[in-house]
DNA sequence: GCCTGCGGGTAGA
DNA sequence: TCTACCCGCAGGC
């Protein structure tokens, strides 16, 4: 790895660091933080998140991934690890380009009964089979909670390596939905026509999985949906110049761009935020719509994305451009797509979004202090007037995350931290460092690329028109730091459209500390308003959770989670996860790398055989968990 | 039936 | 001593 990737890379001046409070998990102290994190369902990477008490999905400890509870006989801080992704043994990919990447169960009993089930692709034989999490220096990757009377401190070390997992609120929905033998049947039916998985059916709220119980459940079924998508494809298609499938257009024609109107700009910017980074969604929702059905909406097209993976990732070079399509069907047929959301596959069903949607608290500002060096920041910009937020400006910051002052919550030790990679042992989450960005900036959500902003770098193909030139400069350039620009999210769709990949997308690498010869993402960290308040430091023995927390302020209020809203972004980097260019498989090189080494094989086979096999692949949506 | 949290216990580093 | 992990239990939906 190059020394670009070194710590000084992107690393604010010193004097920035000090200044900028950091917390861990287990410290005995952890600043008052004043500012809150966006929810961040998927959050992924070393990252250290706050979010205010009354966060509905922080107080369930939820998450995208399918985090189990692991006993670390800390009654303080629970702890959770990933179970991976429950993937087909042939790795066989959509027409649509997407894969089978269903969510492990919680309960091990039910997971054993997930593995050995048959690929809810009809056309495929594979069987279903769990994709461990190695995450963590061989181990799957852990979250960490904890909650004190201010916040919910949220803590995760390592890397996913896999996909992600359906969210739960799909898996949940497709459980209630009856046997897998219906959906496959289902699936069957739908094969016939159209692979249109593409749409995401909405099923955030609990009351939206209620009401599909019932009435949307037979147009589930109905042909009469069918013709309609087909119906609908075919314009897409039509309109955006070219005979390819629907959703698998594989000409690589850019003429099939949109080109929005002006007074379709608000459906393709929420399009885009929906294909952007899914931590971005929320920023870019919030700026545009407050409503929680503008919210799902976000979801479900930005959960799509979450399943263009690396198995995907082989048609990526073909050209998919579906990013536009989509695009052109909300601007166009924004009624259709909201039917069809009720009644699409449901492999593809984002996980929950309570309508509250988002904004579990107050994005972080940064301290003024924290500008670092231009080259290795990316600089954001508010598009959104809000207060407050030019003290910041586009300065960003990084924020060095190891804690000063550490508590062994085990021994009760209070010791201090030294760097150090936490792969080598001790689970000393030492030395993190990660990106903070100070201003607000759903930039993101303007561009059409932004969906390689996953950390995965995982092809998004269906996002991405220009994905085979991306990829290639992400992998070439692993020894360039790429920096966002501030400029870009000023630009319209059309004009980002039309820039060079180049100007799209750029990124700053660090390097994680944790796992030191791999990069790790640059997470949004919630603003420590460097107010250590010492209280107490340590456990009680009581119980008591107020070991820490100063008192002054009070909870936020949902107005200040709500105005707050715009700010934070992050950049997520992981060059360290190449993808191999026969097997889409990710590398964590280095020291994780042995996670990965009985997955090589295998998979570039099973490559094989996704190409072979897509061609013809039908649609899916399977259950497999009865 | 499954999710979730808890906690006893074991094994390996 | 720390971590990962297994297992069972209980409450809840
Ligand atoms: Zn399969
Ligand atoms: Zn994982």
């Amino acid at each position: 790895m190059s020394n670009e990737y070194s710590y000084s890379r992107g690393r604010p001046p010193a004097e920035s660091i000090s200044r900028i409070a950091d917390w861990d998990i287990n410290d005995s102290i952890i600043p008052r933080v004043s500012n809150f994190n966006l929810w961040e369902e998927w959050a992924d990477g070393h990252c250290r998140l706050v979010y205010p008490p009354n966060c509905e999905e922080a107080k369930r400890h939820a998450s995208g991934w399918a985090m189990r509870n692991t006993n670390n006989h800390n009654v303080h801080i629970l702890k959770k690890s990933c179970l991976g992704v429950l993937l087909c043994s042939r790795r066989c990919i959509l027409p649509s380009g997407d894969t089978v990447h269903l969510r492990p169960a919680i309960c091990d009993k039910a997971r054993k009964k997930q593995q050995g089930k048959p690929c809810p692709n009809r056309q495929c034989h594979g069987h279903l089979e769990i994709m461990p999490c190695r995450g963590h220096c061989g181990y799957p990757v852990t979250h960490f909670w904890r909650h004190t009377e201010y916040a919910i401190f949220f803590q995760a070390k390592g890397v996913h390596d896999h996909l992600r997992p359906e969210a739960k609120s799909t898996s949940e929905a497709r459980r209630s939905f009856g046997t897998s033998r219906k959906i496959r049947n289902f699936g069957m039916i739908l094969s016939r026509d159209v692979p249109f998985n593409n749409k995401v059916l909405n099923l955030k709220s609990q009351k939206q999985k209620a009401a599909i119980s019932n009435v949307n459940r037979k147009q589930y079924l109905s042909t009469q949906l069918s013709q309609e998508l087909i119906s609908e494809t075919r314009n897409i298609n039509s309109s955006s110049g070219c005979s390819c499938l629907p959703y698998y257009c594989v000409c690589n024609n850019n003429n099939s761009r949109l080109a929005p109107e002006p007074a379709t700009t608000a459906i393709l910017q929420h399009q885009q935020a929906a294909y952007s980074s899914h931590r971005h969604h929320h920023h870019h929702h919030h700026n545009n719509n407050h409503s929680s059905s503008s919210s799902s909406s976000d979801d479900d097209l930005h959960h799509h994305h979450h399943h263009n993976q690396d198995w995907v990732s082989s048609s990526s070079s073909s050209g998919l451009q579906n990013y536009q399509v989509l695009q052109q069907l909300q601007s166009e047929q924004p009624s259709s797509v909201q039917n069809m959301s009720a009644v699409v596959d449901f492999g593809f069903v984002t996980g929950p979004q309570p309508a509250s949607a988002v904004y579990c608290g107050q994005p972080m500002l940064q301290p003024t202090s924290a500008s670092a060096n231009d080259d290795d920041m990316f600089q954001l910009q508010h598009t959104t007037a809000t207060t407050g937020q030019d003290a910041v400006g586009s300065s960003a910051a990084y924020h060095k995350c190891s804690p000063t002052t550490v508590l062994d919550l085990g021994s009760g030790t209070i010791h201090k931290s030294s760097p150090g990679g936490q792969c080598g042992g001790g689970g000393g989450d030492n030395g993190w460092q990660h990106y903070q960005s100070s201003a607000a900036a759903d930039y993101h959500h303007h561009q059409p690329a932004a969906a390689v902003h996953h950390h995965h770098l995982q092809p998004q193909q269906q996002q991405q028109p220009c994905y085979p030139m991306m990829m290639q400069q992400n992998c070439s350039g692993d020894d360039v730091g790429y920096h966002q620009q501030q400029q870009q999210q000023q630009l319209s769709v059309q004009q980002q459209q039309q820039l060079p990949v180049q100007q799209q997308l750029q990124y700053t690498a660090i390097k994680t500390e944790d796992c030191p010869d791999s990069l790790d993402l640059m997470y949004p960290m919630a603003q420590q308003d460097v107010d250590y308040s010492v209280g107490g430091g340590g456990m009680h023995s009581d119980g008591s959770s107020m070991d820490f927390i100063g008192a002054d302020a009070g909870p936020m209020s949902a107005s200040d989670v709500v105005s707050a809203a715009h700010v934070v972004d992050y950049m997520v980097l992981d060059p360290a996860k190449l993808l191999l260019a026969n097997n889409n498989f990710y590398m964590d090189s280095a020291y994780c790398a042995e996670a990965n080494n009985n997955n090589n094989s295998g998979d570039a086979a099973a490559f094989n055989e996704f190409q072979l096999n897509a061609a013809d692949m039908h649609t899916w949506s399977a259950t497999i968990d009865q």
